[in-house]
DNA sequence: CGAAAAAGGTTGCATTAAAAAACCAAATCA
DNA sequence: TGATTTGGTTTTTTAATGCAACCTTTTTCG
């Protein structure tokens, strides 16, 4: 059975989880924005199956998150570096680090933090145009129309 | 083959996944966020398979993101709602977004607004104390000695 | 009230993806 | 030069996905 594609299904959350939704690829991104880049390393870094992390990266290098770059003095010696692209997944990936720390307490032996000033980051959150932090309440759904869609509750 | 586990990769985000990582419940949250309850409205919203959605319903229960309510009559008719730990997933939903607009143009029919002005969100940021925006090059990893761990680059 | 339809699943089957291990060629190290 | 590392590919086994059919309880509607 083919994997469901999302792409069609006319919604940007989809469309994102197309390219990066699966188990393995943020992990990835994860582990490149810790500054891995190193086929090897990232295998060690993960214990993922050599053939799974050859498919999430060959993958994540297609859709533009990753790029493949030869390093080799007389050959082919690869790194792995995230792009623009996928250094803009920094804040979706602070926000899950920082969701689960929250709700699940912090299972990470790492710690994230500023490196200008040491301290810890502020939570990633939902702002409106003055900065005003939102949650799920405080914004209106609209369709192509600009027709509110009616939220229950 | 068993799945492999995150728990115990020693990693939030990772743990994270763990809860909500796969192809389908991150946009089963996101059509809650929107207001779908029931069973049918995630079904026919999603299209996915009933044993899927089945799955990722409970799973989601299980995991306290999401409640099941009998809201029957005379019997047993079902909601499934978000719980607060599930709205708070809601940065992670509208970072993911973002960013799939910001690269790959929006495929979505719906924008989302501030309820209260009707103008479009902020971008979601990862931010300091301070509420300075950081990038990935302005944080430090430092592990449970308080030692930072070197990034190439 | 009674019949029909809808809600909320469960089960079985075919197909696909994941994990582990073995294997392999090229490049680098000692 | 020889051993080892890197960066894979292939094979096999197991788990997950999608689809369709079926089933029971609950509403709805005439």
């Amino acid at each position: 059975m083919t994997r469901k594609r999302f792409d069609d299904l006319g919604c940007s959350v989809a469309c994102a989880l197309n390219e990066v939704g699966d188990w393995w690829s943020l992990l990835v991104i994860k582990q490149a924005m810790l500054g891995t880049r190193r086929f090897v390393d990232f295998q060690n870094g993960l214990g993922i199956a050599k053939n799974i992390l050859c498919d999430r990266l060959s993958r994540l290098v297609d859709n533009g998150v990753m790029t493949r770059v030869n390093v080799g003095e007389h050959g082919t010696r690869y790194e792995y570096r995230l792009t623009d692209k996928g250094r803009d997944l920094f804040a979706v990936v602070v926000a899950l680090r920082q969701w689960s720390e929250r709700w699940n307490g912090n299972k990470d032996a790492m710690q994230l933090v500023d490196r200008s000033s040491g301290a810890p980051l502020a939570p990633v959150v939902v702002q409106n145009a003055d900065g005003e932090v939102l949650t799920v309440k405080d914004v209106l759904f609209v369709d192509e129309n600009g027709q509110p869609l009616e939220r229950a509750g």
